[in-house]
RNA sequence: GGGGCCGUGGUCUAGCAUGGCUAUGAUACGCGGCUUGGGCCCGCGUGGUCCCCGGUUCAAAUCCGGGCGGCCCCA
């Protein structure tokens, strides 16, 4: 017999769990033919678009333009920023022909798009006055992991939203870094999702970076899933590139930059990983394809007036509620709840003959599973305002997951007993690389980096070298 | 980078060691009946390049080689 998604542990089995209810809830379809590539189905798509929408309200607010570049830039391009080329290249997919024709020049598919947006900004910028400019774009960057592939979490066509901005002065620029994560934070939290948010180490930073900041989101297997990022550029790409302005006293200076992206598929695998149990997804109301679902319990010779009563019911909710009435006949209420349990509804209500009776509607929320009865004529409101209570519920589990997950560990045997226990470990480190490989040799997982949002100071020693610390690290296995 | 396991209707799976009958069963899907407060049941029907290419053989899902793809472990 085929195992249900429901037969599944999400802590015990989290593949199996997340690739079956990709499946079975129509998020994608891993089963396109070409590795890290999958179709995104109604339900993912829904998702998607929802944060994408999210996302620009956010990007319209602080003034970003959306544009649109090309998908290929050349190889004289890309090679342009050392540090850069030498992080993408083994990874970029390149087009070096036309059907039997080879090309004279060999295209390079975007893995990121500095080396294509940052041409243009050079022809576009001549002045102070034309800063600072702050551009994104909605794309599809593609990228050959040579590791194996996981639908959303690791695949080679990644859908994400690029920002780059331009600024005179490095001020200006780390006053962009905290906008950048204030509005990646705005959208976390509307999809209720718990992260921290580290600053990384410097020997993993983006390629051709400053410095770079990370919104790291818990994964019930303890890895860590990367669901954004915001790089300091500093002057490194304006260098490469030859961007120049004109200051107020008519110097000529290279600006600065800052490029940060916000990984759509990595959110939707973030939101189902943290917020679905053994019954499926359990969606926000922000992101739910569906809010509110009506299952009418019929009765032989009741069908009827069961029905009619739903749709009253339906029509009691108001329409910018997204509802459903399910009046199949040929299922039955058990496999609808089932169903839309799996599907992540939040909220569920049951109509059968003691309801119309009693003029009351059966209200289920998905989070915890409770029920309660409400009068008819209040139920429009009071699912509203459970929407909301449930939505409170996801992301104080979330961040309380997050918390609960990270552990302190002051020797390497504690670290690693951690990381094997599917957690995160909080260290503390001297800031060596050598140590940064003892760490990742004997505990079994990577240095993600230090907290950006908070202090943490060291008080012990380097848990590698037991020299003296230079930052609290936490330390965890990553997609 | 190294090692192990695996690929059979839409989905899951039996068969493979020891080659041989119309490739097994469940689920799904369609029609009909019965039912409906947590996946009910019964009948009939639909659905397969056994991952791909090549080889061995009278005969290959099964054996051999290569490829592609998936999962797991170690570095």
């Amino acid at each position: 017999m085929a195992t249900a998604v429901t037969a599944l542990n999400k802590f015990k089995n989290f593949s199996d769990w997340f690739d079956k209810l990709l499946f079975e809830a129509r998020i994608v379809d891993d089963r396109f033919p070409v590795k890290g590539f999958s179709v995104y189905m109604e339900n993912g798509m829904f998702i998607l678009r929802t944060l994408r929408q999210l996302l620009e309200g956010e990007l319209a607010r602080t003034g970003h333009k959306e544009m649109m570049f090309p998908l290929v830039t050349t190889d004289e391009l890309f090679a342009k920023e050392a540090e850069h080329i030498r992080g993408f290249m083994k990874e970029v997919f390149v087009i070096d022909r036309a059907g039997d024709r080879e090309l004279e020049k060999k295209l390079v598919v975007r893995p990121t798009s500095e080396t294509i947006m940052y041409p243009m900004f050079k022809l576009w910028i001549r002045s102070h006055a034309d800063l600072p400019l702050k551009v994104h774009q909605n794309s599809n960057v593609y990228r050959y992991e040579t590791k194996a592939t996981r639908p959303l979490f690791r695949v080679r066509e990644i859908p994400w939203n690029e920002a780059h901005t331009v600024h005179a002065t490095a001020s200006e620029a780390e006053q962009q870094v905290r906008e950048a994560i204030e509005i990646y934070t705005n959208v976390l939290n509307k999809v209720r999702i718990g992260y921290l948010l580290l600053k990384r180490p410097d020997f993993d930073k983006f390629a051709g970076a400053k410095y770079s900041i990370a919104f790291d989101a818990w994964n019930p297997d303890g890895r860590v899933n990367q669901v954004g990022t915001v790089h300091n550029l500093g002057k490194n790409f304006s260098r490469a590139f030859e961007i120049e302005f004109e200051t107020r006293d008519g110097r000529r200076e290279n600006p600065h930059q800052l490029c940060y992206g916000f990984g759509y598929s990595r959110v939707i695998a973030a939101i189902i990983a943290q917020h679905g149990d053994d019954r499926g997804c359990v969606f926000p109301s922000t992101v739910a394809p569906l809010q509110v679902v009506i299952v009418p319990i019929y009765f032989k010779g009741q069908e009827e007036v069961i029905l009619n009563y739903a749709r009253q019911v339906l029509d009691s909710i108001r329409d910018g509620v997204r509802k459903k009435l399910d009046d199949r006949q040929d299922v039955t209420p058990g496999e609808k709840f089932y169903y839309w349990e799996m599907m992540g509804v939040p909220v569920r209500l049951e109509i059968g003959p003691k309801e119309v009776a009693e003029s009351g509607v059966t209200v289920f929320r998905r989070d915890t599973l409770e029920r309660s009865v409400v009068p008819l004529k209040e139920v429009g409101e009071y699912v509203e305002q459970l929407l909301e209570k449930i939505d409170a519920n996801l992301a104080m589990k979330s961040r309380r997951m997050m918390e609960e997950m990270i552990g302190d560990a002051k020797t390497l045997n504690e670290a690693k007993t951690l990381i094997a226990n599917r957690r995160i470990a909080r260290v503390e480190w001297c800031g060596k690389l050598e140590c940064a490989e003892v760490i990742k040799e004997n505990v079994g997982g990577e240095i993600r980096g230090s907290r950006y949002d908070i202090v943490e100071i060291p008080k012990n020693g380097c848990i590698a070298c037991q020299q003296q610390a230079k930052e609290v690290v936490y330390v965890a296995r990553a997609y």
